[in-house]
Order: C-alpha cells, then structure tokens, then sequence
DNA sequence: GCCCCTGTTGGTAGCGCTACCATTCATTCG
DNA sequence: CGAATGAATGGTAGCGCTACCAACAGGGGC
C-alpha cells in the first residue's frame, strides 16, 4: 500500500522528473553526471524538466547508492590562526566551481582529536582527504593509509608520503630568515616560540642550524613557550628573553604574531629597531609590511597550498598519475626595515 | 541473486551487529539513538557486538533513512577575517560533543552566493542553519523561511527575525565609540570604513548620530572604499583623510585592521596618538592591548555568539521553545591610550 | 478473569539514488 | 547478408538505515 504522504516533504525526486521528461530515471541521472553520453534531444528535455519542477539531487541518497560522497574532509588544527584560514580558504575557493563539499574539522593541535575527526570523516566515504602537517599519529596514518580515496598532506614536505604532499620547508625557512639577520650584523638572536607544534620545532632547527653555522648558538637565547600564539604572548616572551639575555640584539620569530607583540614592546620601552634589536617574522601577514619600521618576515604561500591540494587531488580522483607526489611550494624571504641594520 | 561483492567495501552494517549481538536491526538503531528505550541487557550486547566490529554509523544512509541529515549549514562572508574565524570557533566547539558535524560556507559578501549555497545547503535537509547578517535577499529570506529547521541569524539584532537571532548592535557600538572620543575632546573626528557591507553601514550611521548629537557631522570626516578590509588599507584611507581634512584629530575606524594601518602611519609620519590624533577601532583583537600606544576599540562577543547561536539551534532542535528569540549579546567599549587625550 | 495501558522488541517497506546488466537499434565488417 | 560492435536507453535490485506499525509480555484497574 501506498503511504499517504511521501515521507521527503514533497521535494522533487528524479522519477518525478523523469517521468515529466518522459524518460527513464537511470536516464536522467546519467545526464546530470555524464551529460555526453545522454543524446542532445533528451538531454534538453530533462533539462527543461529539471528547471521546471526545480529539482535538486539528494546528495545522502547520491552518496548512499554510489557508496562516495561528493565532500573534501579538511583537517586544520586551528580555525583562528590566519595561517590556516588562508589554506581553507584557497580549499574553497577552488572547489567552489565543481560538485564537491567541504567538510572542515579543527584538531586543535591535538592527534587524538585528529583521529577522532578521522573516523567521522571517513564514516561519510569522502571524496578526498586534506590533512595538515606530517606528524600523524600511528594509528591516525593507518587509518589514512586505508582510506580508498587520495589523501593530501598540506603545509610541509616530507621524506615519506602517505599519498600526496603540497608544502615548504619550515627548517628551511627559518635557516634562510636567520642567516639573513646574521649576515645584517646581529650576534645575540633569540629564538621566540609559541605553542611549538611540529612545524614551530621545525623552524627552531633551522634558526639553530644557522647559528652554529655561524658558531653563535647559545641555548640559553631560545624562549618556547607551549601557550598559543598571541601578540601579547610576543611581548611576555620578548620581555623574559631580554631578561635571560641582556645582550640580546634581535630576534627571531617562531611567526609575526609574536614579532609583532616584539614590536610594540621596542616602541613602549624605547628600543631602536633595527638598530638596537633587530625582529623576523615569519609568514608575513599583510601588516607587516606596514607596520612601523616594516617587519622582515617568511612569506608563505599559504592559499596556493589550498589551491594546489585540491588540484592534486581532484587529478587524482579523475584517475590522473601525478607527476610528483610531493610539490614544494618554497617561500619568500622579506627584508624589511626591522632588519636592515646598516 | 546475491551480488558477489558488497558494494559498500565490507564495512560493517547494523544487521552485522545486529547478527552478532543476536537481536533485530532495528533495536541496534535504537540502541545508538535513544538508548533509554532499549533495555539494559540488549543495550550493553549491542555495545559489545559495536565495538567488537568497529561499527560506525553511516551518516548518509542514516540522513536518507530519516530525511533529516545531522548536519549544521553555516554561511559567513569571510573565512579569514577573524570576526568569522572566531564565530565559527564558537560554532564548532559547541557542536563538537554531539553529532552534529558542520557545513560550512562562504558567501565572499555575496547575497547572490548566499542564494546558492543556501540551495546547496537545503538539498541536504539541514538540521539547523545559521546565516551572518539580517540583509539576506527576498530569496533566501524566502528559503529560509520556508526550510523545516531553526534558522539562527548572527552578528546583529533587529526587528524581524526570520526564526531567531544572536548579535548586536552596530550601530550602538558605533555610536558608543565616537561619543567616546567626542567627549575625550576631539572634534574633527573621521570615519574609516572598508568593504562597508551592512554591518559597516550600520556603524557609520552610528558615528554619525554621534557627531550630529554633538553639532560636529561633516560629510568630508567620512571617508569609505568597497575594497575589503585591512592593515595596508588603513593606512591609505587614513592619508586620504588627512588630505581631505587636515584639521582631523581623529578617526572612528571601522575594524581594527585600518585602526593599525592609522596607527602604523602615525609612527611613521611622527604625529602623536593620542594628543594630535586620537583612535578607534571596532572588534577589539588581541593586538589592541598591546599596541603601542594601546587602541580603544569595541569588544565584540563573536566566540560567543557562535557558541549561543548553536545553544538556540539545539534548544529548538529538542523542541523547546525559546524564551527570546532575539539575544543581544552587547559589547564593551574598552578605552584605552589611543584617545586618552587628557 | 478481562481489558487496557505501557514498555520492549521486531518485521516490513521504503528513503532517492546509482551499479549492473539487459535491451534495442543502427552501423560496420568479414 | 548475417554477425559483431557500439551507442543510447531502460529495468531491477539494492546502498544502510529508520518510520511505521504489529506483536507480545507484564501490570494495574474493574
């Protein structure tokens, strides 16, 4: 027996617009999703019909029936930090034109959470998976490893892909900004870290590569912190490592953030930058090049990253061999005014 | 006949649980829904026979089953602007301890894109949506109106909530703000103001009721650009300003990204903040405290209207009725060195 | 004792779509 | 000229789950 009213609320399915058209359901799925192999004549009247009765396909029943759901799980483990939002950005921007969702979960910088999120994203078949970073747990790569859809690990490069990676060298990048200041005429760098996450320990090998390079490394000139990053952070952290190292005359910044809150503190306690301290950042967020002096920074190519990710992934989901696994997106080292001692 | 292969790949469904825990596939569902309609007994085999297979739950069939998707729709104008950033922190930690997961979309500003992804967003049978802004089209007013769950409007108040809305007013803020400085002994005191989307409208209007309150409005203070928002911005508009009017002594900014451009400029070009030119901004970041000198800005709730516009959401969800519709989670204005003139 | 209620469990029939195979018809080839 | 090939279309049978109803037991009121 039939039911008395359809349990959907009466939206428009697509026998409803196949039996308006005229012609088989299967008919008018294939020309949505392969309109070429639909002949030009039905295809036109399914499209009419479709206009009309205002029908949209049911992405859980797609996705039930074809056993995959048009959606991207992203993986970030922060929402706030502009690095981050920058890369989910360019994600959504670039998948804005095609059929696919997004589907954003935030580890906040844990891997447990990250696992979690995992689970629940694969419980959906997802199209692709976009992960950060390349220290995933165990069980976290295990589960990626089994994951029967490309997987892409954004922000740094690595030696050991899971499937594909899009990135730059972090070590690399605080090595270039440290060689920089060093070759500038500073001596005394401090190093300034907050949270020191993976990437940020990254960072801090670079800067301490560059200074015993440069037979300058003094352990007692780096200052980490586990705390999140903040501008306010910057200026505590400046002011305890001027504490620790009164001859300090520069610092590095684990990002601009901090060398930001570095800045102010110069200005409030009336320290001449460059010429007294000299401040890097790194990622090189729009002000600082309009900060006062302007702040010497590592740009990143943070929206590229997102762009590249889906674009790798989308090849792959098209069947396509990539070229390269594993694309380095490098970075940009900004000499500014904060650094330019002479 | 049986296909040979399940289509699925061999992940576990609820009558393999249901086999192992030797009871009906509908009592396992149960089970994971409303565990206190199920006996103990059964209750705790289920959970054996759960975890033994590693059974998850899959959300589409469950959506398409239900006609009802465990899914948050949540659109915003900018992923990078922190306002956002910080309200959909507040989204996604509220959300991340039920099942809720979260869709999440970018307008760019757009009510044309709102439009469709609203159309995107519906085809899913959202569980709830929550939309920035209460200048939504006659369309997606319409939409909105007529999809069958909460609808939650953010960032302001008004008086035609389309379901329920968490915000403020910004034109309160704006107001508040300038009257600030007016009675801190500025006269000349111009509007910045970028993107000037309706919540920027709404704060110059309120800078102007402000200045005409005190006999003090001139249309040639107010100075505004379609270009989105930021640091570099700041500075630019603020050189137009001071060439437009070069007695100004002082700026309302529209955000604190332009309040930093103004600041930054006024390092550069030597005039005193707050003795030649007094400034505010409007959001209240982590910076402005720090600034050198400090910045008064407005502190606006934005964590937590992400947070009470899902508390609304699941509120309406459950079926209760909510005492107020329309919450107004205020703001501070937070005075600091930057207008204190005397 | 009978009946009704409530609490617990299960069977059936879809939800809206697509994978898989079958069918049809025109075209090409040996 | 018949068979083989390919392009276009359709029918059937699910995908994994839940809404809806049915069934059945136990308990209280009459």
């Amino acid at each position: 027996m039939r039911p008395r009213t359809r349990r959907g609320g009466g939206r428009p399915t697509i026998s409803d617009v196949a039996r308006l058209a005229g012609v088989g359901a299967i008919t008018v799925s294939r020309a949505l999703r392969q309109p070429e192999r639909v002949s030009e004549s039905l295809r036109s009247q399914i499209e009419r019909a479709v206009t009309e009765l205002g029908y949209v396909p049911d992405p859980n029943a797609r996705a039930l029936a074809s056993a995959r759901a048009e959606v991207f799980g992203v993986l970030v483990p922060s929402l706030t930090n502009n690095v981050f939002a920058e890369v989910v950005r360019g994600i959504y921007d670039s998948l804005s034109d095609g059929p696919f969702r997004v589907q954003l979960g935030n580890t906040h910088y844990s891997g447990l959470e990250e696992e979690r999120l995992l689970q629940v994203f694969l419980s959906q078949r997802p199209a692709a998976l976009i992960v950060s970073g390349i220290d995933q747990t165990r069980t976290a790569r295990n589960l990626l490893e089994k994951a029967d859809c490309p997987v892409v690990q954004i922000m740094e490069t690595g030696p050991d892909p899971i499937d594909m990676m899009v990135g730059f060298s972090h070590f690399d990048g605080g090595r270039a900004a440290t060689t920089h200041m060093i070759e500038a005429g500073y001596n005394r760098i401090g190093f300034l870290g907050a949270r020191m996450d993976p990437r940020s320990q990254r960072r801090l090998a670079g800067y301490r590569a560059a200074m015993e390079a440069a037979g300058l490394y003094d352990p007692r000139l780096v200052n980490t912190t586990p705390v999140p990053s903040s501008v306010s952070l910057g200026r505590d952290l400046f002011r305890d490592a001027l504490a620790r190292a009164p001859t300090l005359d520069g610092v590095f910044c684990n990002n601009d953030d901090l060398a930001l809150g570095v800045l102010f503190e110069c200005h409030r306690a009336s320290i001449a930058v460059p010429q007294k301290i000299g401040i890097s950042g790194f990622n090189d967020l729009d002000m600082m090049q309009v900060a006062f002096p302007s702040v010497t920074s590592v740009t990143t190519h943070r929206y590229e990253i997102g762009c590249q990710a889906v674009a790798m992934a989308r090849a792959a989901i098209a069947g396509e061999r990539p070229e390269e696994r594993v694309v380095d997106l490098g970075f940009d080292l900004k000499l500014r005014e904060s650094t330019a001692r002479r």
